[in-house]
DNA sequence: TAAAATGTTCTCTT
DNA sequence: AAAGAGAACATTTT
């Protein structure tokens, strides 16, 4: 599920369900591997109070209390957000739950378990202690552009750096390169200016309407290359048509770059 | 069944 | 100090 889009869903998600309840309760299935905190210290400091606003930077969802502290939910490879009620309604991988005063609970989903949970006293403390660059839907081409250039790897990892900036995962970079014509292991100190702009664009148009269809994936347009993942649920699987680019036709190959599968057209991405 | 999977972090090397 | 390579983490799904 989770870069910058899901995450931003999410966000919107817990906005909606979640905030000026009172919190009567929180249990973890794994404190020491889920918790950045002892979790009595967790516990302590939330029980009865609420949450009343969200922010999102990168892939991080943080939740302001009434007492001014900070929660951090970040959701790893398959992190997720359920609300509700009923013991039926429960979902599978729940890792730890929020209760409320309502009745209702907020669950942590999680089957991987590489989400975290943390408590802290302010936005900014959370950002520093994890060296998170600016949020990719905010970075300006200016400091973008001076990131690059001293980078001698491949642009693919270079911008999968979150303290370079922050909610491109390995989805999102595949696409947003895609869409600029670059191929993935182009040296990132190395881009034209032509292709910064185009990198630029992309980033921006993909980010946006990945928010706006809520990241759910099979209504992303047929323009994107995300279909031609292996694990794109398509409607109609015996249709083969998205393993091929939409532009060229050519077939879409699967590589590794900085260690992660890694999908782009060999026609239009040309280093 | 072995392999791969949307992410981060740590260690080691350069 | 900083950048890069590679492994580790835990579990599920195909």
């Amino acid at each position: 599920m989770p870069e910058l889009p899901e995450v931003e869903t999410l966000r919107r998600y817990l906005e909606q369900t979640s905030l000026h309840q009172k919190i009567n309760g929180f249990t973890t299935e794994d404190p020491k591997r889920q918790l950045a905190l002892p979790p009595e210290e967790l516990h302590e400091e939330i029980m009865g109070r609420q949450m009343v606003s969200t922010t999102r930077i990168g892939k991080h969802l943080l939740v302001a209390l009434d007492n001014g502290k900070v929660i951090s939910l970040h959701f790893g490879m398959t992190g997720d957000l359920h609300y509700y009620r009923i013991p039926e309604d429960a979902p599978r991988f729940e890792r730890a739950t929020f209760y409320f005063d309502s009745g209702f609970k907020l669950a942590f989903v999680d089957s991987r378990k590489f989400g975290r949970i943390g408590l802290w006293d302010s936005e900014e403390a959370y950002i520093k202690a994890k060296a998170l660059g600016p949020d990719a839907l905010e970075i300006s081409a200016d400091v973008l552009q001076k990131g690059l250039q001293k980078r001698k790897s491949p642009i693919k990892p270079v911008l999968l750096d979150q303290k370079l900036l922050a909610g491109i995962g390995n989805w999102l970079v595949d696409e947003i390169l895609y869409q600029a014509g670059i191929h993935p292991e182009t040296i990132a100190g190395e881009l034209t200016s032509s292709q910064l702009q185009n990198l630029v664009n992309a980033m921006q148009e993909v980010l946006k309407t990945a928010i706006d269809k809520e990241a759910v994936y099979r209504e992303l347009p047929a323009t994107f290359l995300i279909h031609a993942r292996e694990w794109d649920t398509s409607p109609h699987p015996e249709e083969n048509t998205h393993k091929h680019c939409y532009r060229c036709q050519t077939e879409i190959l699967k590589t590794t770059v900085g260690g992660r599968a890694t999908y782009f057209c060999p026609s239009c991405q040309v280093k």
